[in-house]
DNA sequence: TGTGGCTGTCATCGG
DNA sequence: GTCCGATGACAGCCA
């Protein structure tokens, strides 16, 4: 049941994403909230900077929906969420150029000549225009499924739905032959030039997309995207036939890499990088493809080992205190690096370090050789020592100058573990470097953590005042109730006491006198019926009265 | 000169 | 056992 659940879930996505490129839009949330329970909005709260918590973190904490990170469902929830957001932003000014590539594609070989012939002025994007009647225009040239869908848009809502209906087998049919998106999106750019895909090309993009395919890429890394364009393009071209018609055709990564590129990116990159791919080594390509699969952040053409790991300032809030700007650091050929090492850009990082750091130390190029032996100098903010420049490191900074170590402090802190466990066996560094690298990463943890610690304190004392605001006014709130409901509740005794009054003046007794108000009293029963009884005096105590006499 | 705020650092604990 | 994050405590700096 859970598998059909699941299975219908996923139609049920797709099946949205085609009704949106026809103009329809489906909330289906409120059915995925059944089989994917967290499909809302992962709220960070207010705390926003200094977090370098893995993404996990907050998967497990989906607004009180306890997921295990281990928990495979945990893939189809983030994959369906893409696919949502994919839906949603099908309004923006990019997706329509997809859908023309699409079209293109599927154009015969007649029409696309008749369409190069018209120099189409909207560059092919005439798909889209709103036909007044239909049969007329472009859209006539263009008889292919989708195309007949596009059309629809035009239509009542009725016989919309009829449309869709019978056409989404014949889409799927259509997607499901090999569709290759690439020269579609080249094609659909209105470049001649563009549209001729050799077949080099697409044997490489074949190629990086087997290898990319293993290749975990992260949504929040785009930038590195630019690296591989076409690769997960090309893998949804090679997957298509082997998965499902539909669910190939929406790849989540494919959508991503889509959206993010744009057509007229593509075009571009197709003309940059594809030429000198062509020209590179076989071995040179699978390097870059590793590199770029995983180093997403990276530009600098370091090693694409350090850059694939995760730990590197993981946080999109920008906040660090060790800069997500500073550049990977390399497993090999250290020496090299740090001579090549750019500093990195401090006037966007958090350096709270202000009473002994100073940007001037990464003005100066780190070219030093690890030297063995070199006693640490003494470093306290006392020395008369210390040059000027000196004076505005941070200490750690002026004992890894002092100890030859050929690596910033930044690089120290926001280096992986492997790989700041590899640069201490594999390196000659003596114990004395050993000990102080180690001290200086571990203080420079500590000093992100304290800073994430007095944020996160600063939130919750906010956080309490706020409660307790609130709590205040909702208490001021209930006193005026219950003050309001006291006067209230005066008013209606004394009328009810004025009404009492009233009945029993109107009312004899045996011997034909009005009954005494202070004898008599109204009780009204559970039945609703009105009783005249008398006064229950309280029964004066024995004792108190003899107390009295006594005191008397 | 005293004070409060900010920051770095250490020690410790728990995962 | 090690690593790492969180946090209390302390000290130094600064306005």
């Amino acid at each position: 049941m859970q598998i059909a659940k699941k299975y219908v879930s996923e139609s049920l996505i797709q099946l949205t994403i085609f009704l949106s490129l026809i103009g329809v839009r489906v909330d289906i949330d409120s059915y995925l909230s059944g089989y994917y329970t967290p499909l809302i909005e992962i709220n960070l709260g207010p705390s926003t900077a200094y977090t370098q918590t893995p993404f996990h973190n907050l998967r497990d904490t989906l607004d009180g929906y306890s997921v295990h990170p281990k928990c495979p469902e945990l893939d189809y929830f983030f994959a369906s969420r893409r696919l949502l957001d994919e839906v949603r932003t099908l309004g923006s000014p990019r997706f329509p150029i997809q859908l023309n590539a699409w079209l293109v594609h599927q154009v015969s070989a007649t029409d696309k000549a008749r369409d190069d012939a018209e120099h189409l002025p909207d560059g092919g994007q005439h798909v889209w225009q709103t036909t007044p009647e239909l049969g007329q225009g472009p859209m006539e040239e263009v008889p292919t499924p989708i195309t007949q869908l596009v059309q629809s848009s035009t239509l009542e809502q009725e016989d919309l739905d009829s449309l869709v209906t019978g056409q989404l087998s014949d889409i799927a049919t259509a997607i499901s032959r090999d569709v290759n998106l690439h020269d579609a999106m080249i094609t659909s750019a209105g470049r001649g030039e563009s549209r001729q895909v050799t077949q080099q090309q697409r044997a490489l993009f074949r190629l990086e997309s087997t290898s990319s395919s293993h290749t975990d890429v992260s949504p929040g890394m785009a930038v590195g995207l630019a690296a591989l364009p076409f690769a997960s393009v090309c893998n949804l071209t090679g997957n298509v036939s082997q998965h499902s018609a539909m669910g190939g055709c929406l790849d989540e990564a494919v959508f991503e890499h889509i959206n993010q590129l744009g057509l007229e990116a593509m075009d571009t990159v197709d003309n940059q990088l594809m030429g000198p791919l062509e020209s590179r080594d076989p071995q040179v390509l699978e390097d870059l493809d590793s590199d770029s699969g995983l180093s997403l952040e990276t530009s600098s053409g370091g090693s694409s080992e350090i850059s694939s790991s995760s730990s590197y300032c993981e946080d999109e809030c920008g906040a660090t205190g060790y800069s997500s700007e500073v550049d990977s650091v390399p497993s090999k050929g250290i020496v090299e690096y740090a001579a090549a090492w750019s500093p990195p850009d401090l006037s966007e990082s958090v350096w709270h370090d202000h009473s002994y750091s100073s940007p001037t130390f990464f003005d100066q190029p780190l070219v030093t050789l690890p030297h063995k032996g070199i006693k640490e100098e003494p470093l306290s903010d006392e020395d008369d020592g210390p040059r000027l420049d000196d004076r505005e490191l941070s200490r750690d900074e002026l004992r890894a100058r002092a100890m030859c170590i050929p690596f910033s402090v930044l690089q120290i802190v926001n280096m992986p573990v492997e790989e700041f466990l590899e640069v201490l066996d594999g390196h000659g560094f003596s114990p004395e470097q050993v000990t102080l690298l180690r001290d200086i990463r571990r203080r420079g943890k500590n000093k992100l953590a304290a800073q994430n610690c007095r944020k996160r304190k600063l939130d919750a004392i906010t956080g309490l005042q706020e409660e307790v605001e609130r709590l205040r006014a909702q208490r001021d709130r209930l006193v005026r109730e219950k003050h309001l409901t006291a006067k209230t509740m005066g008013a209606v005794g004394q009328q009810i006491k004025q009404l009492t009054r009233d009945i029993l003046a109107r009312l004899r007794d045996d011997s034909g006198h009005p009954l005494n108000p202070e004898r008599f009293t109204l009780q009204c029963g559970a039945n609703g019926r009105v009783v005249v009884q008398p006064v229950r005096r309280p029964a004066v105590n024995k004792t108190d009265k003899r107390k009295k006499e006594k005191k008397q």
